[in-house]
DNA sequence: CCTGCTATGTGACCTACCCAACATATCAAT
DNA sequence: ATTGATATGTTGGGTAGGTCACATAGCAGG
């Protein structure tokens, strides 16, 4: 009842930190709010901080020349964006936007890159978040080759209200297209079907899951496999005690 | 003229490494053989030794429950196998096979993690391989669901021929179907559309490249991005100076 | 209330790739 | 030389999703 407001600990990652680890990164963290539509870095972009969201869905997106994309990976409260700073390489080809708005505190790149360097439980949380980020990026290449767009289209709705910890996604059809990596009127056929058959409803721009369970029998594999390794490599705190 | 036949510096990781980092590791370097075929590692598995490819190559392949599947990452003797074992998770979902035997040094998990810790260089190039290869794979994801199927073959064996310092492939259209995701037929009319072209030849099992700047010609950008981002994360040692 | 903007709905036609079934060609072993 | 196994060649028909073109329906501002 006293929770306040805003918590670095409502991120996973920084949940998962031993308390003298998180106790020294504290004073070096700056919130800071993720507006709807921002683009927090384009492809190549050099990367500055290392954001640890606490609210909000972060895309990962690959644009091609031709003006098409895909989503290659979501990120929300259990994850990082800017992982290339750590990794080394300092800029990704992928650009990172965001999908629903939220909150995220920062940490500058210096600070983490002295962090990391200690070898200590930052180091280790941060490579398993990257194993899982490339198990997510795995799945979804699979997934957008093998699956129907309506087994995809549950997965991104299952994934998106799991980070956002509610049963209502504020985003376009045509975003979802943009993020699937197919058309607009694609994604209105599928969801007029998930409509039809009472899993979700939608108005302009704000689609309500009515029916999870409905949602997880019509979903590709690809969700459970997902989620397990995210559990498997990254075990919520009240896990296996 | 006094080269070994067999040399750990064959490998891109090992020979990007200082001379003392190298020394250090050389007395626990492992020659195996990579015969054709051989599964390295299935999903999940406990991976026990870090592979440093000195040639042939290695396919990373994610199997959906369908029978159904794609390559989600190709590695040759510039990579390395079995990144979960510094990354923390010990094991990955996705199946470890060669495409075309070769040879490798092993390291064994102990050694490695050891190393590893030590925050020296291999700690860093190996972060930066990781990155490498996560650009390789959402590059893929993009690709299979965007580009047809003739961009992607003259990517896979532009690829291919890349990884193996070679013109001749051997493989069968059936294998390359796994690995692209498509049926063999799809690759067949594909590969006899190049055939025809006279940009590549093909007998049982082994695709020759006859005119590489052709194939360039046909390629996606996708070829040209990932190739650009190993070269800007991993420089080959002459490169620059 | 009208105008305009954004989001969703719907049609006709097209194409890449899938599926199934079978034909042929190459090579190795008896 | 025959047999069998493997690799490639060819067909006819099916379907998901793309392309293009336009219709409607909420919502905001003057």
């Amino acid at each position: 009842m006293s929770k306040p407001l805003h918590d670095p600990r409502q991120n996973g990652i920084l949940a998962a930190l031993p308390e003298p680890d998180y106790q020294r990164l504290l004073p070096n963290l700056e919130l800071i709010e993720m507006p709807l539509g921002w683009t927090i870095s384009e492809s190549g972009d050099h990367v500055k901080y290392l954001l640890f969201p606490t609210s909000g869905i972060v895309s990962l997106i690959y644009d091609l020349e031709d003006g098409s994309s895909s989503e290659i990976a979501i990120v929300g409260n259990e994850g990082m964006i800017g992982i290339s700073i750590y990794m080394g390489g300092e800029s990704m080809p992928s650009s990172t936007e965001i999908q629903c708005p939220g909150y995220a505190y920062r940490l500058s790149r210096k600070i983490l890159k002295q962090e990391f360097a200690l070898g200590g439980h930052l180091q280790r949380i941060a490579l398993l978040y990257t194993q899982a980020l490339i198990s997510q990026t795995s799945q979804t290449a699979v997934c957008n080759q093998h699956h129907v767009l309506e087994q995809q289209l549950c997965r991104w709705l299952l994934m998106s209200a799991d980070r956002l910890h509610d049963n209502n996604v504020v985003i376009t059809q045509a975003l979802i297209g943009k993020l699937l990596g197919v058309r607009r009127e694609s994604v209105n056929d599928t969801a007029r079907k998930l409509q039809s058959d009472e899993l979700i409803s939608y108005v302009r721009g704000r689609i309500t899951i009515l029916d999870r369970p409905g949602l997880e029998k019509r979903v590709c594999e690809c969700y459970a496999a997902v989620t397990a390794e995210y559990e498997r490599l990254l075990p919520p705190p009240h896990a296996g005690k």
